[in-house]
DNA sequence: TCTGGGGTCCTAGGACCC
DNA sequence: TCTGGGGTCCTAGGACCC
């Protein structure tokens, strides 16, 4: 009945998620913490992350902090720590690394693994491969994983989700039309609001109804996205585990909410002009340049106006693109609208050239532009991120900042970070100092 | 969901070329 | 003014994910 579920060669997909990620992170660092409802995102004044006390006692995602405490009053309110959270995930991937080296970053929290022809190396099924993984990320980690084990990656994210906290789900090809069943189009991994109540008219509701369908059928109204969910449902490996680091960007965006909204132009401007530093510091940090740059204003009743800048020579400093986005800026910026963010986003990035030897003016410049951000960025890896900004940034830098962001956290990493900028010690359970 | 921030990929349609 | 077809590149915008 169910034969195209039956593929001959099944891959074996990993997909591993930590459990409430940061929260556990926090958790694992400080054991006292363990057992408390404990919440990350205070600098942003909303949950980002919830420990599964906080969970039950119906803390959610996106809830504010005021809310949080209405209804818990004991919780544990954290700033997020991402270098913190970015060793843990490091060290996620190392260990899944050590039973194959097709791992996939997918995410800070989460990773796919390739374990297909692993079983003779391992002396073990895949199942209990899956069980090795699981337990020696949680034993060195001190945090838990929930993961699924399939023939392909949508089949894996299934499994990952369905049995949350720390599960361990295989799902085999044979069966899978029952798990699909129990599985509403709308949990399938790609498959999005529009996507779901569009399938739903079509009288698609399950991922089984779904699988089962006619592909003819499904090709008339849905794109290639969908239509290789569609396979990956019935157990076609469509997508690879894409192994390796994964730190090129396509993009670099900055995007900031400012109280209160405002219509004076300096001040948006000023917004605008903080988040273009923050973008090409990000971008030097990377060594990538950008060419085209897109920039943004939201206004408050959240409707965008959007604007597109074209460079002869990409760039990774600021002070240019200020100049040519303030050039620009009317047209995007209209006085009798408030505006709520600003945002900019530096695409068609490329590897910086460190020398661009040119007797053209322009390039003259931004080598002279290259010469005097090294220093900056130099000045800010001593005396922090902002000792050094542009004028232009100024009414942002100085304008009171939304939502407590000076919080607890601020004076937390001033404490930790006294004498060492970028490197930071972390406690791993096990396995010792970390730096 | 009374709406934060950072990403990726795909598609339709126009411009332009032969 | 009507008549083809095909290819490429770019752009705006949508959808989705964590």
């Amino acid at each position: 009945m169910e034969s195209f579920f039956l593929n001959r060669y099944p891959k074996a997909i990993l997909h591993i998620d930590g459990d409430s990620f940061f929260a556990s992170c926090e958790i694992a660092q400080r054991p006292n913490l363990k057992g408390l409802p404990v919440v990350t995102g205070r600098e942003r004044g909303i949950a980002s992350s919830m420990s599964y006390e906080a969970k039950a006692l119906g803390v959610t995602r996106g809830m504010s902090v005021y809310e949080i405490k209405k209804i818990c009053p004991n919780v544990v309110i954290l700033p997020s720590d991402y270098e913190t959270y970015s060793l843990y995930s490091k060290r996620m991937y190392e260990i899944v690394r050590r039973y194959t080296p097709e791992v996939e970053e997918y995410s800070i929290d989460e990773c796919f693994a390739d374990i297909t022809g692993t079983r003779r190396i391992h002396h073990a099924s895949y199942q209990k491969i899956a069980e090795k993984i699981k337990n020696e990320l949680q034993n060195e980690l001190g945090i838990t994983f929930s993961v699924g084990l399939s023939a392909t990656k949508v089949l894996a994210k299934i499994g990952s989700k369905w049995q949350k906290p720390d599960g361990l789900v295989f799902i085999p090809l044979k069966d899978a039309p029952a798990f699909l069943r129990k599985t509403n189009v709308g949990k399938i991994w790609g498959i999005g609001p529009q996507t779901s109540a569009l399938l739903n008219k079509k009288k698609i509701y399950t991922a089984y109804d779904l699988a089962t369908a006619k592909e003819e059928y499904i090709k008339t109204f849905l794109s290639k996205p969908f239509t290789e969910i569609w396979r990956e449902l019935r157990g076609e490996a469509v997508y690879s585990v894409k192994a390796g680091e994964k730190n090129i960007y396509k993009s670099i965006s900055k995007t900031r909410t400012f109280t209160p909204e405002s219509n004076d132009r300096k001040r948006v401007f000023a917004e605008l002009s903080k988040n273009i530093e923050n973008a090409c510091i990000k971008a030097r940090r990377h060594h990538l340049s950008s060419d085209r740059v897109f920039l943004f204003l939201k206004s408050n009743a959240f409707k965008y106006c959007a604007l597109e800048i074209k460079l002869s020579i990409p760039t990774n400093t600021p002070s240019g693109i200020v100049v040519e986005a303030d050039k620009v800026f009317n047209k995007i910026f209209n006085e009798n609208t408030k505006y709520r963010a600003t945002g900019v986003v530096l695409s068609n990035l490329r590897e910086s050239k460190i020398h661009q030897a040119s007797l053209f003016g322009e390039s003259v410049q931004r080598e002279n532009d290259t010469k005097i951000y090294e220093v900056v960025d130099k000045i800010s890896a001593k005396y922090g991120k902002h000792s050094l900004f542009l004028g232009s940034s100024y009414e942002a830098m100085v304008a009171p900042s939304h939502r407590g962001r000076r919080g607890e956290g601020a004076k937390r990493k001033d404490i930790i970070f006294k004498g060492e900028t970028k490197r930071k010690r972390v406690n791993f359970p096990y396995l010792g100092e970390v730096v």
